[in-house]
DNA sequence: TTTTACCCTGTAATATCTTACAGCTAGCTA
DNA sequence: TAGCTAGCTGTAAGATATTACAGGGTAAAA
C-alpha cells in the first residue's frame, strides 16, 4: 500500500466524523496514539474562523483550554504564530524556559511521551498544525518519529485539503469573492507601511483624492469600518503582506 | 543517515549558489535528475520578490519562459494559482487537454520523463512550488516517485524555509524582546477591529485621551509612524492576534 | 527610599481621514 | 450599441488622529 493510497481517504472524507476516525486510523498505521490538527483563519477579529479536530485526551485538551497554553507551546509557535514551513520535533530544545518545561511534563503525564508538529499554510491566510503523539518512551521510538516525518509532513498536508474541502464547502463570503484591485492593494500597503494620503499620493503619481478613492473600495469590499479596519483584515486575510 | 541530516544542510545555505548545490544533491539522492523551485509573492508590493532556483535543463527552460508555459501548465495552476496543499504527480489526468498535452510532450525531450509538484505557502502569501523529476521512463520509476513522496514534500517544505532565509535575510520582523502592555494590547485589538478612538475609549471605560496615550506608546515601541502601521506591526510580528 | 513601570487625564493647534456630492477616460464584452 | 470594470479627479464639511505641552496616581522592584 502506497503513501498516496493511505491519504487518499482524507479527501473522500464528507463529514467531520468522517475525517476525525480516518485521521485515527492513519495516525495510528504511523505509529502513533494521539493527534490534533487545529487550523485558525484569521479572517477578521468578528468572524474568525478556527477549526480544531482532537485526536488528544481530553483530559489534557481541557487543561490545555483551561490554563491557556497557547500562549507559551513553542509549537504554536512555530507552526502558526511564526508560520514556519518545516516540522518540529518535541524535544528539549523546543521546550526550553521554565513554563515550556513545565507544560511539556504536565503533557507526558497523559501520554504524549514523544512526538512532532507540523505546519501547513494554506494560499488564503489559514495557518494549520497537525501534532503527532506517542507514548511510548524511548530513543527507539523518537527514531521511528524521524523516520516517517515525511509521511507524517504529507499527512498534514492531506488533512489540511480535507478539512478546507470540508469546512469550507460553504465558504465564507469574505474568503471567496474577495478580490482587491492592483491599485487597491498598493493602496493598502502604502497605508500599512504608515504612509498618509498624500504621501501615497505622491508614491503612485496620482491625486490624494484617488487614494481614498481606492482605500474606500478597498474598504467597502471587506466590510471594514475605516482604514485601519482594512489594513488589519487585508493582512489577516493574506491579502496583502506588509 | 535520516532524512533530517538529509535536508537540515539546507537551511546551513547562506547563499543562492550553495542551496542549489545542496538541493542538487539531495534530489539526486532522492533519485530525481532535474529540479526546479520556485516561489512568489503577490500580496507585497512593497517588498516583492520571485525566486527561481533552477536544476532543469536550460534549453527547456528557455523554451518554457519563450512560450510562457506558465499559463497553460496545470502543475503551476495546482500549486500556485489554486494553492493547494498536497502535492500532484504528472499523468495523464493532470496534464489533459491539447495544450498542456503539448507541454508534456515536450518536456520528456528535454529528459523530463517522470515527476511530481510539490506546493509549499508560507505564512506572508508567499505561494512556492517544487518540481523534481526523473529520466527514467518506466512504471518502477513512477513507483519510485511514489514512494518517496512524503520525504519529497518534505524537502520542498526546508528548501522554501531556506529560501526564505536567505532571500529574506532572516526578517527581524518577529522581535522577541518587544513586549506591549495589557491596555496597549487591548487598545490596538480594538482599533484594529475599526473602532475610533472614542469608541475605544468607552468600551475601555478610560478617557479618549488614554487610549490615544496607549496606542501612542505602542506605536512608539514598534517604531509605527501612526495608528495604520502600529495595527499592521503588531499583527505582523505576531503581537495581537485579531 | 528612590526608581521604575504602568496607568490615567487635560488642553489645543494642526494634520489627516471620512463622507457626501458629482463627473471623467479607457478597455473589454455581450 | 450598451453595460461593465478599473482607474482617476474635484469640492467641502465634519469627524478623527497626531502632536506638544502639562500633570496626576499605584505598585513593585532596587
Amino acid at each position: 500500500m502506497s503513501d498516496l493510497d493511505l491519504f487518499e481517504p482524507l479527501l473522500s472524507c464528507g463529514t467531520v466524523e468522517a475525517l476525525h476516525t480516518t485521521t485515527t486510523n492513519i495516525a495510528g498505521q504511523l505509529g502513533f496514539d494521539h493527534f490534533i490538527y487545529g487550523v485558525q483563519v484569521n479572517t477578521s477579529i468578528t468572524r474568525p474562523y478556527q477549526f480544531i479536530l482532537n485526536g488528544y485526551p481530553k483530559e489534557w485538551r481541557a487543561r490545555y483550554i483551561e490554563h491557556n497554553y497557547q500562549k507559551i507551546d513553542p509549537t504554536y509557535a512555530h507552526c502558526i504564530t511564526k508560520k514556519q514551513a518545516i516540522p518540529v520535533i518535541w524535544n528539549n530544545q523546543v521546550f526550553k524556559g521554565d513554563d515550556a518545561t513545565k507544560m511539556r511534563n504536565e503533557s507526558r503525564e497523559f501520554g504524549l511521551q514523544r512526538g512532532a508538529s507540523f505546519p501547513v499554510h494554506g494560499g488564503h491566510g489559514d495557518a494549520a498544525m497537525l501534532s503527532l503523539a506517542t507514548s511510548q518512551d524511548s530513543c527507539k521510538a523518537e527514531q521511528e518519529i524521524v523516520s516517517i516525518i515525511g509521511k507524517s509532513q504529507l499527512l498534514a498536508c492531506y488533512l489540511h485539503e480535507a478539512t478546507q474541502r470540508i469546512v469550507l464547502s460553504k465558504p465564507p463570503l469574505l474568503l471567496t469573492k474577495m478580490e482587491l484591485t492592483f491599485r487597491e492593494k498598493e493602496c493598502l500597503l502604502w497605508a500599512a507601511e504608515g504612509k498618509t494620503g498624500g504621501e501615497i499620493a505622491d508614491i503612485l503619481k496620482v491625486t490624494e483624492r484617488t487614494v481614498t478613492f481606492h482605500l474606500q473600495n478597498a474598504g467597502n469590499k471587506m466590510g471594514a469600518s475605516n482604514r485601519q479596519h482594512a489594513i488589519a483584515r487585508a493582512i489577516s486575510m493574506g491579502l496583502i503582506a506588509p
